[in-house]
DNA sequence: GTGAAAGCGCTAACAG
DNA sequence: CTGTTAGCGCTTTCAC
């Protein structure tokens, strides 16, 4: 067992108050004393509980993070975002990840919850459960990342995906693409939903253009590579031109799958790419990847601006919602030199 | 402020007592009364403090991760691996990225400690510092995770990053490249500096052959292109035929480097190429990259395994160090067809 | 089965 | 400046 302020007050001659007071606020005790205190504390090996520290503020000083992928660089990036700006604020940043099952999201929204986190960022699988609205009624934080807050009751930091979707596909519409795969999936995540639905509003205005939907179940590489198979699968049915993938992890994959089918598919020749996310690895492709690009560090950073924004003591300020415009990244994969 | 047990007691006209063995052990507890307290419980919304509860208990059930770099795939695989193995058990796993920064990584091993975490799993950066020393004494359980201890004093889950490093450059020699550039660092990573010297040890025993270091201060892509334009530049004086990245990661800069280098330099044909880790990126990029497999998520499995092993009350076992031996996957980038 | 009471380690008044 | 004391919310004897 560690010691305890307890044991250092004795083995200094002082008393508790006088080892928290050296501990929080050194200047109010005198010189000598501080080094009677010092040296307790150093024979003693003595590390100050946090944990009892916590209890008696009330709340702890770490913020809650739970992604739907850590094995995305994308959310990555976005923690590293969030983690700069809360340190700036004393706070840290506990990364968890829900793997995209509402179950282990939930069970990590009541690890924190019980642990009174200081907030709660929230990449949300679906829309926000019933029990994250009564966690957040019950007074903690919370702020929805990288999705808007459905009816607005959330504090939310988002790209425009349904600009995004109309962006990626217009994209490949201006090149010529006419019959455009749209892999991704489960619809259910509202982010890919959006972007789905900004490619088929795309193409409504372009004659002869149809998106068709290849709903997977994980945004992954594997899933890319399982969904691009079915896609070619197709081929001789449907001459598609173009295909746009949901995040880039997806793109990887359904590119995987084209160098690897039977008769390879040439990329853009034949069917032209377009990912999502622009994470780093997309510029390194076998074919250099188009994709929408979001600023993730800032969505995190924000994040943590806005849930500071709401610890404040009184009554919660109506909900913000931060938006960001995504920006178009034209690479190899769509034709570009 | 959310209710207490207190509270709920009073609601539910019991004793705090009561209300504790209601959460515990409800077998104790007669059918009625916990009808009466399950009520008060839901009416007041009350949500158990774990904070209290742990101070109560001494010891947490979350163990500490600090990786090198959580944007590194390698390391969220080492970590998938861990939080499932810790699941099993009832333990979680906090994610700390110290982004090979030693204060950072200071500052995190400090506060895991006085949160009174369960453990610590820690890829360290650079040598163990004379404070985690202090910290396993004081009787924190810690197990260094993809690295050895250098005096075994730690117990351990690594790769043997010599043997990969020799396999590396082996291969290289056999496919019959002579002049190999090193890319990785700072050397004071340890793994990067066995592999180093793996790959030199390799080269000894062929003649002509050598291995040039270019040392870097990141395993990054970013630091990869850089390294990677350094090599290019070098080659008028030395005519490099093969480089061997210490990460994949460094790889794929390489890679970009040589793509768009003035005179795009062909891979494998003028320089093959090689990295390490195999990320599930090596495969799909614009060469797929050969590299050197670490069973990743296998290595956090074990490190939870071990860890939890040192749990015990009594007397510390001698360390246990656990070494796996990483496999050769050849690719495009060294001439696989 | 249930209640009363004693802390876990710390901080924040409040006296002195 | 320093000591004393009363909790933070919970669990755990130990009685009843």
């Amino acid at each position: 067992m560690l010691p305890s302020v307890r044991e250092v007050a004795e083995l200094a001659g002082v008393s508790v108050g006088t080892v928290s007071n050296y501990l929080n606020r050194p200047d109010r005790v005198a010189q000598a004393t501080r080094d009677k205190v010092a040296r307790a504390i150093a024979t003693l090996g003595f590390v100050p509980n946090g944990v009892a520290r916590q209890l008696r503020a009330g709340r702890s000083m770490s913020i809650g993070l739970v992604v739907l992928d850590v094995g995305n660089p994308f959310f990555t990036d976005v923690a590293r975002g969030a983690e700069m700006q809360a340190a700036k604020a004393g706070f840290n940043i506990l990364l968890a990840n829900s793997g995209q099952d509402p179950v282990r999201e939930q069970e990590y929204l009541d690890l924190f919850e019980n642990q009174r986190a200081a907030g709660l960022l929230l990449s949300p699988f679906g829309d926000p459960s019933a029990r994250l609205r009564e966690i957040r009624e019950r007074g903690m934080p919370v702020v929805l990342v990288d999705r808007g807050s459905p009816d607005g009751a959330y504090p939310s930091v988002s790209v425009d995906d349904f600009a995004g979707g109309r962006m990626a596909a217009q994209h490949l519409l201006d090149i010529g693409r006419r019959k455009i795969a749209f892999v991704g999936g489960p619809l259910t995540i509202r982010q890919v939903a959006d972007r789905f639905r900004g490619a088929v509003d795309a193409a409504r205005s372009t004659d002869g253009a149809r998106v068709d939907l290849y709903e997977g179940t994980a945004l992954s590489v594997d899933e890319g590579d399982r969904l691009g198979r079915e896609v070619i699968r197709e081929l001789g049915t449907t001459k598609y031109d173009g295909v746009f993938a949901a995040n880039d992890l997806l793109a990887l994959g359904v590119l995987r799958a084209l160098y690897n089918a039977e008769r390879p598919i040439a990329v853009p020749e034949e069917i032209a790419l377009i990912g999502y996310d622009d994470i780093s690895f997309a510029a390194s492709a076998v074919v250099p990847i188009s994709s929408v690009r979001q600023p993730r560090e800032l969505i995190g950073a924000t994040a943590v601006d806005l849930l500071l924004a709401e610890r404040g003591e009184g009554e919660r300020p109506p909900s913000q919602h931060v938006v960001y415009v995504p920006e178009l990244v034209a690479r190899a994969s769509t034709g570009r030199p």
